[in-house]
DNA sequence: AAGTGGTCTAGACCACTAG
DNA sequence: TAGTGGTCTAGACCACTTT
């Protein structure tokens, strides 16, 4: 029925910051103070303290008591899509296309850091038959075997691997980048027209397990993010 | 001297699903029955499986019991640099011209959803005395009349704003676009190419803080993001 | 040296929901 | 309706860090 008072406490907590009662640099009181105002216990506080802490709205530290950060670093979520259900949810039509499954051989060395053998996938992914995303893919086999048996016909790499393989890290970039000959050709624009990359690496433990270059055709193309927590300085 | 317990437990419950102990879908033991095989209390273990959902690995109902997540998205967190930090931090000159400065009329409306008037400010950040970023920025004086008293002649209002007003959420949108004329002479770079382009809404509450678009060169731009949390699916 | 946050226990009640 | 997670209390000990 109610909320429970952690929240509601972090609720308070957050309003004074926000509105500037609690300005940049404050000094927060002590947790044995605020539960006697909100009267509850020091855990319930802390509880919501803890909160206030992961979203890097206050620092604490032993001793010197708790404030609000000073500069807050700005800080997004980024949620990268999967392709087909990214394009399938704005009801357009996905097409899947398997333009080249080579093994890495001296001509075509694997990623550097690779333990074994790399697969590598060239794939395009249409929305209503036009490109919309180019996937050019290194999977590790020493990590995931069982991509080797697989043709990546019908089902794109990204989805596959998505639904089967762990990992641990994992390291992403986005560039803006013009489009080379052959990208240009396949993404279906012209040469050196811009294009959206998100380069993204991903490592079990020490061991890497996929790498992907994804290219998108610049013009209707956007990578959205939300905020991480609420309040803050602004920018 | 020891990690605490709770952290201990989750990053022991962590190996057992990055692992694959623990498969997307598999159901975790009961809190009670952890409790008893960690030798600690329930609120230990619900500490450790708290942090486990925040990092959006596992998901849990009354009743239901707790599951691994079945499939997890792509999330990645991204940090927006302070430009003049950024610049700095690689050892880097860094160069701050204002270009225009100038209130909103009839001629240049604000933003659709500013409550007051806007300040208009147009800016040229360089590095080692080249163009870095083209910042095109709108302030709500609704929101921070301050900002009609300064010029900013000397200090962007990027700095300005980061270090003195409060929001209370942000949403942000990348892009890749072609340069148009202006921003290609402004930025030093040829018409059309790639530029990397984001853009910033800030609000607090429901008042509208400023909006920004920040135009960087494509060439040698990049923006990194890292894990929101490990362990969970590839991609 | 003292004050602060960090953690843990033991026990309890409640809300939700699957069966 | 019974089992599970969500929350809270009261009390305690410890680690860290500033004074």
């Amino acid at each position: 029925m109610s909320p429970p008072k952690h929240r509601v406490i972090h609720a308070e907590l957050l309003d004074r910051i926000t509105s500037g009662a609690w300005p940049p640099g404050a000094a927060i009181p002590h947790e044995e103070e605020l539960a006697r105002e909100f009267a509850v216990t020091r855990p319930t506080i802390a509880r919501a303290m803890a909160d206030l802490v992961n979203e890097g709205l206050i620092e604490r530290r032993r001793r010197a008591g708790s404030r609000v950060v000073e500069r807050r670093p700005v800080e997004a979520v980024l949620r990268i899509p999967r392709v087909r259900a990214e394009i399938e949810a704005s009801g357009r039509a996905y097409g899947y296309r398997l333009l080249r499954r080579a093994l890495s051989d001296h001509s075509s060395p694997p990623p550097e850091d690779f333990r074994g053998a790399g697969l590598r996938l060239l794939c395009l992914h249409a929305a209503d038959g036009r490109p919309f995303q180019l996937e050019d893919r290194w999977i590790d086999l020493a990590s995931v075997p069982e991509a080797a048996g697989r043709d990546f016909a019908a089902e794109g790499p990204n989805e596959w691997l998505l639904d089967r393989v762990r990992f641990s890290r994992a390291a992403q970039e986005l560039t803006a980048e013009a489009a080379s000959a052959e990208e240009a050709e396949l993404l279906g624009v012209a040469p050196g027209s811009p294009v959206f990359v998100v380069t993204r690496a991903t490592w079990n433990g020490p061991a890497p397990v996929t790498r992907v270059r994804l290219v998108h055709p610049g013009a209707g193309f956007r990578l959205v993010a939300h905020d991480r927590a609420a309040g803050g300085a602004a920018g």
